[in-house]
DNA sequence: TATATCGTACGAAATAATTCGTATAACTGA
DNA sequence: TCAGTTATACGAATTATTTCGTACGATATA
């Protein structure tokens, strides 16, 4: 049984996932119109893109009937957490506080997300009261 | 006077500006030994990302000794805000509260990181107080 | 049924990004 | 001075990603 070591999808890639994350299983037509809102692009691009994504893994499709039906083959928040990494090494040196501080600091923010985030701070900091500080491997 | 629409670097030139932006002003040896610590690249492909960084813009060289010394051209926060946006709106449709979330929620974060967070969102909060919901731009 | 429409498959061109070989000039030091 | 080393320039190969043309079967309908 071997493991899936599920590839970093591609902008394009990205573009298409979040189609099929809003909106659940599509047709190749469904996704091409949702994207062509955005921009131009040919029904066979869109086609031929879902078809390398399934070789890839990235998506799965019913093909019972004629005109088969994609859906996401990896989950939002998974593969969002892998390319956060990935950028937060990327762009901010590794510092996701960086990140973390430009993304609050540049944006307007309301007050019911300003409080939804002060919620998540209380509860990490109950996590790091009760599991002490861990930041060693040996542990 | 022609305004200068700066384009995004690739992944690669990233990790080069990151070695100017982290030691300053680099000779393409130290850059390229730099880049060396992390993965096996070889020197001329190095100078060569670097003439072409040099092409678009994204980096700067004092060329009067014969050692040519390169030094960013674009700043660390405000390229890093650029590539933010793009990934928010890549990988997260848009929404950098998610961004946030996952950002806090999937990592250890230290008290004194929770602590500069907070400190942040009171500033934020008082700027809200101060400017009132400003949501629409009717406004 | 025959013609226009809609769908998939797939090769391959067009682009973008990365990598490297080779030429050649400047410097170093024995 | 001459061999060895270090530097830049630059063409071009390689690899990755995106885009599209064309073939061809199934379906709809006049």
């Amino acid at each position: 049984m071997t493991k899936k070591p599920l590839p970093k999808p591609t902008e394009s890639e990205l573009e298409i996932l979040q189609v099929l994350w809003q909106h659940g299983p599509s047709t190749v037509r469904f996704v091409n119109d949702e994207l062509s809102r955005r921009r131009d692009v040919g029904y066979t691009t869109t086609l031929k893109l879902l078809q390398l994504m399934l070789d890839k893994g990235l998506v799965l499709r019913d093909d019972e009937a004629r005109t088969h039906v994609y859906r996401a083959g990896v989950r939002e928040e998974e593969t969002q957490g892998l390319l956060l990494d990935k950028f937060v090494d990327a762009a901010f040196g590794g510092s996701a506080m960086k990140l973390v501080m430009q993304a609050l600091g540049n944006r307007r923010t309301s007050r019911e997300e300003l409080a939804q985030i002060r919620r998540l701070l209380n509860d990490i900091e109950i996590q790091n009261d009760t599991t002490p500080p861990a930041t060693d491997p040996a542990l």
